[in-house]
DNA sequence: CTTATTTGTAATTATAATTGTTACAGATTT
DNA sequence: AAATCTGTAACAATTATAATTACAAATAAG
């Protein structure tokens, strides 16, 4: 996973615990075992993302039986570009790292300063896209390409997810004997 | 190196050949071993990011003596953007790479169609940002780091140039013995 | 037309970055 | 006190990328 599998990694975390606070309030903490068996990864890889996701103040976590992960903010408020920032803790998405050119060259010599700034506005061009797109926004998108109608009753909507959540444990239940 | 310092890596090419074009009109064909040292890498490796730049259309190569590579266009008609997508053959900035995710899962079975209209949007403001610079201002701002005044006749850069590039090349000299 | 030079690319090795895994102390619930 | 879960270190495995070696094909120059 690079940055960008990082950060889409990050939002399906993010979307996830959105899902929970938004149509399963009883259940709004999330373990990373299950988080990781969505993902398809190891818990630990999780914990690792979730780490960068709380000191973005993103999730807030708590240990002991029942613990787990809830989202810090509702999904409403919550822009793509923290996520993307929370994950990306190097700061260039255009990092350049190539041994140091032949200081006897003209161009090597001063190359890298010369792409600095136009490498800094793409990046924050990245940034300005993301921050026009809010988790909620991702996190209805998936339902409704999930075909489950947002426009209905929120309850109703948990009724169907807690059926499916229902349905993935039997099925894994299966898998196991 | 990944695709950023291979953008960073090509632009360093083209600059090069930009100021061969520029300033030293007698020798706009640099071969590979020549910008190797430049960079300071493997020919082999400059010679698989010229590849990509051919296949471009950018630089224009000729094998056997005295060949070697020479800038197809004029500088100042090049955008950055171009050598970015030059070299970009994935397509993708934001390459989604992580394994399937669990198919059971609402979230997991979506989230990438969902992201991927964003990311895609991501990337096109990259390319707007790269495309309104062009070569002829990333070398120009290259000579004026290096404290070359370019607002000068070009006959007296191509002069300074030629120096430079002496003092290089018996620095190369000493070095070996 | 032979020799030297340079490209173009395949094949391989080396290196670096990332992910996955194991392990365990610390926190929290029951 | 026992069980569950986080947080993180340490290490192994995997993957991606770069570097290197090698050599056929092209071209230039004598």
């Amino acid at each position: 996973m690079n940055i960008n599998s990082q950060f889409v990694v990050a939002t399906h975390i993010m979307a996830l615990l959105a899902g929970h606070k938004l149509y399963m309030p009883e259940y709004t903490y999330v373990n990373s075992e299950m988080i990781a068996e969505s993902v398809n990864t190891n818990p630990v890889v999780i914990r690792r993302i979730l780490s960068k996701l709380r000191d973005a103040d993103l999730v807030v976590s708590k240990s002991g039986p029942n613990g787990g992960s809830e989202i810090a903010r509702q999904p409403s408020k919550i822009k793509l570009s923290e996520i993307y920032e929370a994950v990306d803790d190097k700061g260039t998405l255009f990092h350049m790292h190539y041994g140091q050119p032949n200081r006897f060259c003209l161009i090597g010599g001063h190359i890298q300063e010369s792409l600095k700034e136009t490498l800094e506005n793409a990046e924050e061009s990245v940034k300005k896209v993301l921050s026009k797109k809010s988790l909620l926004q991702i996190a209805n998108d998936i339902l409704e390409r999930a075909g489950i109608d947002t426009v209905q009753p929120s309850e109703e909507i948990s009724k169907k997810l807690r059926l499916m959540k229902q349905d993935y444990e039997n099925s894994k239940l299966e898998l196991q004997t």
